[in-house]
DNA sequence: CGCCGAGTTGAACTGAATCAAGAAACGTGG
DNA sequence: CCACGTTTCTTGATTCAGTTCAACTCGGCG
C-alpha cells in the first residue's frame, strides 16, 4: 500500500522506516490534481503544507523590487515547499505555482513535525532530508559562484531533462540568475 | 557544568534537551587550543570530526583549478565541519585551516550519530540544526545572486564584524566570491 | 639590509545587463 | 476559425561591474 506512494517512497530512500510509521505518514498525506498555472500558495499567505510533485512540474518564486525570481522547480517527484516561511510560521515571501496540469502530494506540515516528535525513525529520516537539503544548496551556490551562465544552462539541462520545453523560458533564466535575454542568446549558440 | 560547553549551549538553543542527553552529548566533546595556521583538516582526508570554535576563527577552503576557495569561516561560537565529507564517509575536497589561534571543542561524528540514534531529543536538536543550516544557504545563494560585490563586502561586516581585520583579505575576496583585487578598490572606497 | 608575501593601483578586457525594437506564439472573444 | 491584443522570445547596440595582467608599495623577518 504504503509501497503505491512516492511521496513516501522517496522519504523511505533517506532513512528505513518502521511499517507503522509509513503508515502514519501515508494517512497524513493527500492527493489532488491542480491544473496549470494553479497557485498552490500566494505571497502574504502562511504555509501550513508541504507538496509533493506525483507527476507535472511546479515553481516557488518571489517578487524582488520589481521582478519575479524563479526561485525553485519541482518536477515528477519532487518535494516543494515554502520552506523557510513554513518553518517560522510567519507569512511567506514566497509562492508556489503549478507549472503544467499535476499530480501533487501533500500534507500538513504541522502534522509530518507531530510525527517526527512521536516516531523516531521519522524524525530520523527528517533530519537525513534536510541534511541531503543542506548539501544540495551548497552544490547551487558553487554553481552560482563559478560556472558561467551556458555552464549553467547545461548544468540544468543534465538536471532536469527536458524542463526547457516544459517550463517558459524567463522562469529558466531567473532559475539560472539570468536575463532572458541571455538564456535566449546562450540558446542561440550565437554568443 | 554542561552549561558550561558553550557547544552544548547552542545545540540546545535550537530545541532543549533532557539532563541527560545533555550529558551524553557534553561527553564526547574535548576540547584543545592550536595555533594559527593548524590545519585541522587536509584535502583528501576522510573527516572524522566535527568543530566548533570556541574562541577565535576557522576556514574551509578547498583548490579549484589552480585557486584557493574559502567556503566559509567560524568565528567565536560557530561550529565548522567538512560537511559533505562527513556524511559521506568519503575523503573531503574540503580542508579546515584555524587563522587564528582558537580554543576549538570537537567530537567524532560518528559519535553524535549515535547519540542521535539512542536519543530521540538529540536527533529533533539535529534536526533543527540541518533546517538552520538549509536556510543559511538559501541567504547565502540569494546574496550572491543579487548582491553587488560592495553590499556582499558590507553584508559580512555586518555578520562578522572585525573580521576584515582577522583574516587574510585574500581569503575574505575568495568568501565573497571577488578577487582581491575588487576587494581592495571596494576598501579604498574610489570605484 | 634585501627578500617575500600581502595589499594597492592603473589600463585593458569581457560576460552579462540594460535598453530598445521586432518576430513569433498564444488565448480569448466575436 | 479568424482577428486582435498580449505575452514570450529573439536580435542588435550600448554600458558596466568585476576580471585579468602587470607594476608598484608597504611591512615583517631572516
Amino acid at each position: 500500500m504504503s509501497n503505491l506512494n512516492p511521496a513516501l517512497s522517496l522519504i523511505s530512500s533517506f532513512a528505513p522506516l518502521s511499517a507503522e510509521s509509513a503508515d502514519l505518514l501515508d494517512s497524513i498525506m493527500t492527493e489532488a490534481v491542480y491544473s496549470r498555472n494553479t497557485i498552490l500558495l500566494e505571497i502574504g499567505q502562511i504555509p501550513f503544507r508541504f507538496h509533493f510533485v506525483k507527476k507535472g512540474l511546479a515553481r516557488i518564486y518571489y517578487i524582488r523590487g520589481e521582478e519575479d525570481v524563479t526561485d525553485y522547480f519541482a518536477i515528477d517527484n519532487q518535494f516543494i515547499g515554502a520552506v523557510p516561511a513554513l518553518f517560522t510560521g510567519k507569512p511567506s515571501h514566497k509562492a508556489i505555482q503549478v507549472l503544467e496540469d499535476s499530480e501533487i502530494i501533500s500534507f500538513r506540515y504541522s502534522d509530518f513535525e507531530e510525527l517526527c516528535a512521536s516516531k523516531h525513525d521519522i524524525e530520523h529520516a527528517g533530519r537525513k532530508m534536510a541534511l541531503f537539503g543542506f548539501l544540495e544548496g551548497q552544490q547551487r551556490v558553487e554553481s552560482i559562484r563559478f560556472l558561467s551562465a551556458r555552464e549553467r544552462y547545461e548544468e540544468l539541462e543534465r538536471k532536469y531533462p527536458g524542463i526547457a520545453n516544459r517550463a517558459p523560458l524567463k522562469y529558466i533564466a531567473s532559475y539560472l540568475g539570468i536575463t532572458q535575454v541571455s538564456l535566449s542568446r546562450i540558446r542561440a549558440g550565437t554568443q
